[in-house]
DNA sequence: ACAGTATACTTTAAGTATAAAATATTTATG
DNA sequence: CATAAATATTTTATACTTAAAGTATACTGT
């Protein structure tokens, strides 16, 4: 039964925790539609792009491809067809692993990390702008809480 | 310059909403995946086509295909192939329009509201657990705070 | 040395996503 | 009434996504 004080209602309390994950998701996905059409109408990219170059900007010295899967939480045959299309452009190079002939390092190259510097300022100018009805304070307590959640979250998983 | 209080960094407010929109992205993407795993292990569906008969259940009547890309805010071309196949296991049937030889209606089938109570009920189920460290009112408050936010967003979108 | 296994990556098949073009039909206008 | 414009949907091109299969290379125990 539900009779605490916070839910007086006679509605399972899962059903609270249901509104909240749509709501969620609601948000989530406006802001995500709008960052892509951004990123396609500005600079011709996509969100996938913005996230492999922003993980291999973090990591100077490169990745392997399957370090970049894992980094990216993606499947490994996913990264194969985005770092084929970032080093067409030039914003990337595949480098082989001396002594081990099955790898591959990846890598930001000059024009790369010049591209990416522009997409990420604008990147954080539109967030800024969407969110901006958060005061910094309300910014972190949400993003701790989320933290916190996302600890439970992979908890549970392994 | 950040001489608030609650700022007390020389950073600028933006990287604080950065953050918060990082840590957003990072906890949908985490609940989405494992939505997707359990919809794909448990019943051989996918979430596209969990949303799609989400909204033919909450019009009884059914939506023409035009009204169905709008309430799931995807694109027209893209309901055409999940409807496709959802026509295909019976859940769902193409009905023509009277009077507009142009538009289909489509509608839920017997079978196919049959089939959606017992996901809807397993994926409210996951829901739950996946976030049962937020109380009713923390998830109420988070959602009421989150359509805000949503409200937000369209404005500056019309 | 070599057979078996593990690792790194790519390819493939099926589904999802968008924008834009194509098709069919209806409505509005002169 | 004829034609233009608007509407409803599908098709196409391109990209992203996963799981699973395939290929090449490295490692391990005997």
């Amino acid at each position: 039964m539900n009779t605490s004080q916070s839910n007086p209602s006679t509605e399972p309390v899962s059903k609270e925790r249901l509104r909240l994950w749509l709501r969620f998701l609601k948000a989530s996905r406006t802001i995500e539609a709008k960052l892509r059409e951004n990123l396609r109408v500005e600079f011709a990219s996509t969100l996938p792009r913005f996230d492999v170059m922003a993980a291999l900007c973090r990591y100077e010295d490169g990745l392997k491809m399957s370090q970049l899967s894992g980094v990216l939480k993606v499947s490994n045959g996913n990264v194969t067809g985005i770092v084929d299309r970032l080093a067409e452009d030039g914003m990337i190079v595949r480098v082989p692993v001396p002594g081990d002939r099955r790898a591959m390092l990846v890598r930001m190259t000059t024009r790369g990390r010049e591209e990416f510097a522009t997409q990420a300022a604008a990147h954080e100018t539109w967030i800024n702008e969407m969110l901006i009805n958060f005061t910094p304070l309300e910014a972190n307590d949400l993003a701790s809480r989320l933290e916190q959640l996302e600890d439970t979250l992979q908890e549970k998983a392994q």
